[in-house]
RNA sequence: GGACUCAUAGCUCAGUUGGUUAGAGCACCUGCUUCACACGCAGGGGGUCACUGGUUCGAGUCCAGUUGAGUCCA
């Protein structure tokens, strides 16, 4: 057996690890019969965009999945881990187009053919790296089964899909308002605009009446350089300072013309004027305001935000910004500008470009969702559990509020529409009788079967009409042989989503109609959704409260930090710090802390190691033979009750998904009550012949047990000790071969050995604990923190006399600080109170004021509390309306707290 | 404007149907190189649980309101 050295490293550890996982094929899902009966878990992973590289919350995320995923191989599942990454249409085709610029050229120079090429070698060279760096995390996901968004299985899944909604009647192309996004040049959905507030200035302008010269109405606006667009004026129709208007004219200062005064109810009454321009091809209200009163939209934009010629000879070719002050020059020397006030308004952005988006009438592909009362029903219902559950409230009020939705974007990189036009087909004047007549609109994955007489759509679809099939197109979806192949229909629905609470209406929703509409058609609802439960982690953020970003670069590098702490550091620092759904402020020194603790379970196995030599291991059994029941201490009882109950308290963290409270129980348990306490009274067990064997069985199952529920949380380090340990045989892994007990089957495996955990005995050992803290205090108090006494002497408690005996008390005296014990008292001593016993230690000089001062002080605090007690207990409406079980504790405690009063009062009165 | 979340020690956070003297990690102070671990051990200081009311025998916990911070949707 090899040597533990003193401290752990971690690099080579996991390196090892690593590639003997993967060479062993342990990572696999595979799909097995139904007879087989082993149940499966499934998770398919959020695809990270292929242009991204490894943050923070990738980290927490997938450190989430993986501990779900080594859990459930534990638990004797077959657990599958789907891998992948998404082409990300906006993000990608920007970074390749980037790269093109620094060549002085557009993608327009290359052509699409040529710039498609490009980005599918930028993306074999480049992308991706993010699947590399979670494998340094430890990630152990079916890599085998890798997909990416745009492979060709993928693509004819999105493709089936159109086709199908389309013929299905969900999809159709209108003309409409889109948020149009000037630097991308493309159409976005109402969920890729980001609303902030922003910093402008308010303009109120005049409109000259044209048959009252010298009256005007005044109009506010933020865009005065939308002023050539406008089409009308509008007012409301109960508005009597403008009822006499109606029906008259008004010229538009720039461009100058007459337009009409309307009257319509979509106006603000009290809003500036109460009169509104209406400019239909820039703005979404305006829009329908024209369309109600017939009015033609002028558009006065280029797509990329420069101004046209209609906009007039003096804006043509400026830039939107550059055009709105320009304008307001204009109407200045026009006498039109009345006022001008600093105004904050909400402006949309763009969320790939960051710039302020364009309402904009264009042609577009829009997507009617389908299934969206069963998406409700799905959540509502309980078919699908969301962690935490408020969010089910945000995914339902998004699903009461849906809009169609915009799927064509005009890009290049993406699934293009599977739809071929009719040659000579003017696709301006396109009715939805045309769209439905195969001579002139061809939709298909193949294509017509005679393409010269056709011309195909430009657009592609949105990155997230590919996305939301992701966990079925995943598994061969829609080639039966292929899904067969990939065990989809053991591993559909896949079991847990971890997910940002950012994308529930972007992926999650989406996913859910998407698989509710699409697979195992006619069967129940709990069939067909795409997963059972979603856990929505928090986002980090720094020290100040800010969103980690890359624009800000307050995010550590996650490589830097497991080259720093490790990856099983970084990984249990992280779950430490993420409580369920809340925000987590990043702190480096949690991840030091979970470094630190790789370090304490590394030493406790090397102490071990170093206490004598190990015996056979390799199964729960044997380690339960060669314990000796009819030794058992209150030590041993203490140390398995504790045991159990953080068995049982992980099991309910994983049912709750509760990670950090799974994370600290295990924790605590093994650095406090295992190492703290039963390693060091060990020490002198271990001294003895007749104890040492039943004390060295009992730390090997220990630590059996904890290396098995830590597993999931700290790959390597638990992989690494199980082997040096002997818990593990020549090429079987933790991993793979390991199985978790629940509290449970260990309660049987001991009772199959005629162990009953004692827990009057372990109590004993709590209390004792408790007493040694409050001796060790007493102690320092007395300035004598540090020093080893030759003999302490004590007078024990007539109630743990059976368990602090003089055969006992040896065990204890390196955690006393002693070198041994005697029973009875000494005079002029320090004398400790404490629940097993009253403690005797020497003192070194004669002075007792010290002694009498902290003994006062004590004795103040018992008898208030004592006075606090009695209160209630002699409170009426207590004492009639509490339960009986408190009302039993409040009087022990009293009892308990004269018995030591008294004792006090003895101590000082014996002091003098 | 609507919905939701949060406010507890210097910092980051626990606190599960209301029930002893409100906890942890880090930081700070003191002591200890004791046959695993100084990435350690032991001890200590530090909190009016944001504020105001209410319900209750009893409120950090439940209810109402106020203030502040944040998120989402309009």
């Amino acid at each position: 057996m090899a040597q533990i050295t003193k401290s752990y490293e971690p690099r080579d550890v996991e390196k090892k690890w690593y590639a003997a996982w993967q060479q062993a094929g342990c990572f696999a899902g595979h799909a097995k019969p139904a007879d087989v009966g082993k149940p499966a878990y499934s998770i398919v992973i959020p695809p990270p965009n292929v242009t991204g590289v490894l943050t923070m919350g990738h980290v927490l995320n997938n450190t989430l999945q993986d501990i779900l995923i080594r859990r459930a191989r534990l638990e004797g599942c077959e657990a599958m881990w789907l891998p992948g990454t998404d082409h990300a249409g906006i993000a990608t085709q920007t970074v390749v187009e980037r790269e093109l610029r620094k060549e002085k050229k557009t993608r327009h120079h290359l052509g699409r053919e040529k710039f498609l090429e490009k980005v599918w070698s930028w993306r074999d060279d480049k992308g991706g790296i993010i699947l590399k760096q979670l494998q340094a995390l430890g990630a152990s996901a079916d890599w085998d089964r890798t997909q990416f968004t745009m492979d060709p299985h993928y693509s004819k899944a999105v493709l089936t899909v159109f086709a199908d909604l389309f013929a299905k009647g969900h999809i159709y192309r209108g003309k409409r308002m889109v948020n149009w996004c000037p630097v991308s040049l493309t159409a976005l959905s109402d969920e890729e605009v980001i609303m902030k507030p922003t910093k402008g200035i308010l303009y109120q302008i005049r409109y000259e009446l044209v048959h009252q010269p010298g009256q005007y109405i005044e109009v506010k606006t933020t865009r005065p350089e939308t002023i050539p667009g406008d089409v009308a004026i509008a007012v409301h129709p109960d508005d009597p300072r403008y009822t006499a208007l109606i029906g008259q004219s008004v010229w538009r200062p720039l461009n100058r013309t007459q337009i009409p005064i309307i009257a319509d109810t979509a106006v603000d009454k009290d809003f500036g004027s109460g009169a509104l321009k209406i400019t239909p091809a820039h703005d979404k209200v305006d829009f329908e305001v024209g369309q109600r009163h017939k009015l033609l939209p002028i558009d006065v934009l280029e797509p990329d935000g420069t101004l046209n010629a209609l906009a007039g000879q003096e804006l043509a070719g400026l830039d939107r910004f550059a055009g709105r002050k320009k304008a307001a020059e204009l109407l200045k020397e026009l006498g039109a500008l009345v006022k001008e006030e600093p105004y904050e308004n909400n402006v949309g952005y763009s969320e790939r470009a960051d710039v302020p988006i364009e309402p904009r009438l264009t042609w577009q592909w829009w997507l009617k969702y389908p299934r969206i009362e069963e998406a409700k029903a799905a959540v509502r219902d309980g078919h699908i559990k969301f962690y935490p559950e408020r969010w089910s409230k945000v995914y339902l009020h998004w699903l009461e509020n849906i809009q169609d939705w915009c799927i064509s974007r005009q890009l290049w990189w993406g699934h293009r529409i599977p739809v071929w036009y009719a040659k000579g087909l003017d696709k301006e004047k396109l009715t939805e009788a045309d769209l439905r007549d195969p001579t002139k609109v061809h939709v298909s994955l193949a294509g017509p079967a005679d393409p010269e007489n056709w011309v195909q759509e430009d657009d592609v679809l949105d990155t997230w009409a590919s996305s939301w099939l992701w966990p079925f197109a995943t598994m061969g979806w829609p080639d039966k042989a292929a899904m067969d192949k990939a065990g989809f229909d053991y591993f559909y629905p896949t079991a847990t989503l971890v997910t940002g609470p950012d994308i529930i209406f972007f992926w999650v929703a989406r996913m859910i109609m998407a698989g509710l509409e699409f697979i195992r058609p006619g069967e129940p609802l709990e069939r067909r959704i795409p997963f059972k439960n979603v856990y929505f982690t928090g986002i980090i953020r720094d020290q100040q409260g800010r969103k980690m970003s890359k624009s800000l670069g307050n995010s550590p590098d996650p490589l830097d930090l497991i080259e720093k702490y490790g990856a099983d550091g970084l990984r249990f620092g992280i779950v430490s710090i993420a409580p369920q759904g809340q925000d987590i402020r990043f702190q480096e020194d949690r991840i030091e802390s979970g470094k630190g603790f790789c370090n304490k379970l590394w030493n406790a196995a090397r102490f071990r190691q170093m206490s004598g030599d190990m015996a056979d291991n390799s199964s729960l059994g044997t380690i339960l033979g060669r314990l000796e029941p009819a030794k058992f201490d209150a030590d041993d009882h203490g140390v398995l009750d504790r045991l159990l109950a953080t068995v049982r308290e992980v099991d309910r963290c994983f049912t709750e998904f509760e990670f950090s409270a799974a994370a600290q129980a295990i924790y605590t348990f093994f650095w406090n009550d295992f190492c703290d306490w039963y390693v060091e009274v060990s020490k002198a067990k271990v001294q003895d012949a007749s104890g040492k064997a039943n004390s060295l069985a009992l730390q090997d199952l220990v630590l059996r047990e904890t290396l098995l529920q830590l597993h999931p949380f700290v790959p390597f380090i638990t992989e690494e000790l199980w082997h040096l340990l002997g818990y593990g045989t020549e090429g079987s892994f933790l991993m793979r071969d390991g199985s978790v007990e629940g509290t449970s089957q260990l309660v049987d495996a001991f009772g199959a050995l005629g162990v009953l955990v004692d827990l009057k005995a372990s109590a004993a050992n709590r209390m004792l604990q408790l007493s040694a803290s409050k001796y060790r205090a007493d102690k320092a108090a007395a300035g004598l923190a540090g020093v080893r006494l030759a003999t302490v002497h004590y007078e024990v408690n007539a109630a743990y006399a059976a368990y602090f005996t003089p055969q006992t008390a040896p065990n204890y005296a390196r955690i006393f600080e002693t070198t041994s014990f005697q029973a009875g008292t000494i005079p002029d001593a320090i004398n400790s109170v404490t629940g097993v016993a009253t403690f005797y230690m020497q003192r070194p000089a004669g002075d007792t004021a010290a002694e009498k001062a902290r003994l006062t002080k004590e004795l103040e605090a018992i008898t208030k509390h004592i006075a606090g007690t009695e209160a209630r207990l002699s409170n009426e409406a207590f004492v009639s309306k509490a339960p009986p079980a408190v009302l039993d504790g409040a009087r022990k405690q009293l009892a308990d707290q004269r018995a030591k009063k008294v004792e006090i009062e003895r101590l000082l009165a014996a002091l003098g």
